[in-house]
DNA sequence: CTGTTAGCGCATTCAG
DNA sequence: CTGAATGCGCTAACAG
C-alpha cells in the first residue's frame, strides 16, 4: 500500500509536497503539482485516514447512540432520520459509527472520546435524566441529543415543539365536538414521551376537558402497544371519542385492534398519530398526523455537532423545531349518541 | 488527556511498561503492574484508539454496507439484523460504520480500504453484478455479502436456501389445492429477489403449474408495491388463487388492498410472505411465512469476516442457512367456484 | 522483568 | 516554493 513517501520518490520531490499536494496548499509549483499528481494516479495513493487522524487529532468519525438498537431501529421514524444524519454528514466528511446506548460502552459514553473514536455523538431517545449525558458535558464532549432536552452546559439539544403537537390537536379535536380525548404515551423514560404526556395533561386542564388517568395509555412507541391501548380504552365507559397517539406506529396499531373490534375510525373514534411516517398514508382510514420535519432535525443536528466539534468551548444550543399537521382521513365529528 | 508516557512517569517505569499493563502482558512484576494500574487509574487513562490503530495496521472497524439507506434501513427485517451484527462484533471489539451505498464512495468500496478506515465490509442487499464487488475481490478485502451471492475468490456470502423457501411454499399452497399461485418478486437488481424468482419459475414448470408472465408481479419490497401487486392480479381472469410475496412487507401491502377492495384472505386468495417480521404475526389474518433465521445470519456473518480479516488469504466461504416455515391463518383451500 | 530504539503515515513548524 | 526535523500515541523487536 502506497504511502506519501512511496509517491514522493516516484515523483522525486520530498513527501511534505506530496502532502501539501493531498491537502490542496496552494504554495506548490502548478508542475510540481501535475507531476505528484501523475504519481499519486500511478500509485494509487490515497491517504491513511488513521495517520491523518492521529496527528489531527481527529477521528472525523462521529458516533450515533440509539438506546436500544433492535427496536429503536426498526422505527421507520428513525431509519430515515438516520438517512438523513448520514446524508448531512458527507459535506463535512465525517464517517458515522452506529453504536447500541445499552451494548458496548453501555456505561460511559465518554470513553468512546477518551479513546478518541468519536469526535462527538448524536444521541437518538436518551432516557431522561441519564447519568453518562451529564458525564459528556462534564468533560465538553461534543454532544446533540435528539429528540430529547438537557439544561447541561455543553449539551445541545435538537427537537420539536411537541407542546405545540398537542396544543393543535387538541384544539383540532375540541373544534370537533370532542371532550373526552384520550391519550396514548410513549415509552416514558424517554423525555419527549414525557412531553408529549405533559403538554396533554396541560392542555386538557387549561379547556377543562375531563382528565383523568384511564383516559392515558402509557405505550412503548411500538405498534403493538398502540393494539393494547384499544383494547383499554375500548372498555372504558364512557369510551373516549378521541385518542392522540404519541406516534404514528402506536395509531397504526390501534387502527388495526379497532378494526378487528368493529370500531369504526373515525365514525366512532377519531384518532391521530404524531410523526407522518410513510405508512401514514397508506393506512385505511388514511391517518391524521403531524410531520416531523426530519431533514431540518438531521441537517440542524449535524451542524450543531459540527460546530461543536470545531470549537469545543461553544455553549450548548437548544433548537425546537416546529412540527406540521397533516390532515387526512381518521377524525371526524363527535359521534351523536 | 492522559497518554502513556504521563502514566509512565507518575507511576515511574518507561512507557513500555504501561503499554504492556495495558495490553494484559504477562512479564510484568505484579507489583509493579499494581502500581501501574493505579496511575492509570488516577489519571483516567484509556489507550487511545486511533494510535494503536495506526501501529497494528487495524482500524477494529468494520462498515456496513447499505444500499440505499433510507430504504432499506426502515425494512423492520433489515434494521433487527443490523441489530444482530453490532451485537456479533461486540466480543471481537470491532465497531460499526454504517455507510450509504449511493453517497460517500459510492462508486468505490475499495477506497475504505485504501484509507484503512475499515478492516472489513459486509455489503447488505448488494446489486448483481456490482463491479464494485469485483474490485472489493481483486484487492482482497475481506468482505461478506449478505443475502447475495458471489462466486469471486475473496468475497464470502451468507444466505438463506430461497429455493427451499419457494418450493415448501409451492408445495404447501399445492397440498391445499392451489395452481394458479402468483408471485411478488422483489427488487430485481438485487440477487435475492431474483434467486425467489428463479425458484417460483423452476419449481411452478416442475409441478406443471400454469406459468404466465402476468403471473409474476415485479416489486421493490416495499408495502406500497405490495398493494399494487393486488391491484395487478386483482384484474386477472382467472385471477390467482394464492400469492407468495417475496417479504413480508409486500405480503402486508397487498393484505391492506385486498381488505379495500372486499377480497377475502385466505377465503378468497391465499397469501405467503417471507421474512417473519414481528408485525406477521399482527396482521389480520396473520399471515404464513418463512422465518429467516436472523441471528444466525447475523452472527455467522461476522465470524466470516472476522476470520477473513485475520487470515487475509482464506478463500471465501458460501455459507447458506435454511428458513423455517411459520404457518398462520393466511392460506386457505382453494375457494370452491 | 524492564527499558531503548525505531517506525506506523501524516502534518506542523521552521529553514532554506 | 520546497525540504528537514519533529511529534501525534502506540507497539514490535531487541537489549539489558
Amino acid at each position: 500500500m502506497a504511502s506519501q513517501s512511496d509517491v514522493a520518490k516516484l515523483a522525486n520531490v520530498s513527501f511534505m509536497t506530496v502532502s501539501r499536494v493531498v491537502n490542496g496548499d496552494p504554495r506548490v509549483k502548478p508542475e510540481t503539482r501535475e507531476r505528484v499528481q501523475r504519481a499519486i494516479e500511478e500509485l494509487n495513493y490515497y491517504p491513511n485516514a488513521i495517520a491523518r487522524a492521529l496527528n489531527r487529532q481527529r477521528a472525523m468519525t462521529i458516533g450515533l447512540i440509539l438506546q436500544k438498537l433492535d427496536y429503536v431501529l426498526s422505527e421507520p421514524y428513525i431509519s430515515h432520520l438516520i438517512y438523513h444524519i448520514e446524508k448531512a454528514l458527507i459535506p463535512h466528511d465525517y464517517d458515522m459509527l452506529i453504536l447500541s446506548g445499552e451494548h458496548r460502552n453501555g456505561r460511559d459514553l465518554t470513553l468512546l472520546f477518551k479513546q478518541k473514536k468519536v469526535d462527538g455523538v448524536i444521541i437518538l431517545g436518551s432516557q431522561m435524566d441519564d447519568p453518562r449525558i451529564a458525564a459528556l458535558s462534564a468533560n465538553r464532549n461534543p454532544s446533540v441529543l435528539l429528540h430529547a432536552h438537557s439544561d447541561l452546559p455543553f449539551v445541545s439539544c435538537v427537537d420539536v415543539d411537541n407542546y405545540s403537537i398537542i396544543e393543535y390537536f387538541i384544539d383540532y379535536l375540541t373544534a370537533l365536538g370532542h371532550r373526552r380525548i384520550a391519550f396514548i404515551g410513549g415509552d416514558s423514560s424517554v423525555l419527549d414521551a414525557y412531553q408529549r404526556l405533559d403538554a396533554y395533561a396541560a392542555c386538557v386542564k387549561k379547556r377543562c376537558l375531563p382528565f383523568e388517568q384511564e383516559l392515558v395509555f402509557r405505550g412503548n412507541w411500538s405498534s403493538g402497544s398502540g393494539y393494547e391501548a384499544f383494547l383499554h380504552f375500548n372498555e372504558l365507559r364512557p369510551r373516549p371519542s378521541a385518542v392522540i397517539a404519541s406516534n404514528d406506529h402506536m395509531a397504526i396499531g390501534f387502527l388495526k385492534a379497532a378494526y378487528e373490534h368493529q370500531v369504526r375510525i373515525p365514525e366512532d373514534i377519531s384518532l391521530v398519530g404524531i410523526d407522518d411516517i410513510e405508512m401514514a398514508a397508506f393506512t385505511t382510514p388514511k391517518l391524521t398526523t403531524m410531520r416531523q420535519p426530519m431533514q431540518t432535525i438531521a441537517s440542524v443536528a449535524v451542524e450543531t455537532l459540527v460546530g461543536a466539534m470545531e470549537n469545543r468551548d461553544k455553549p450548548a444550543s437548544h433548537i425546537i423545531l416546529q412540527a406540521e399537521p397533516v390532515i387526512r382521513d381518521s377524525c371526524g365529528p363527535i359521534p351523536k349518541v
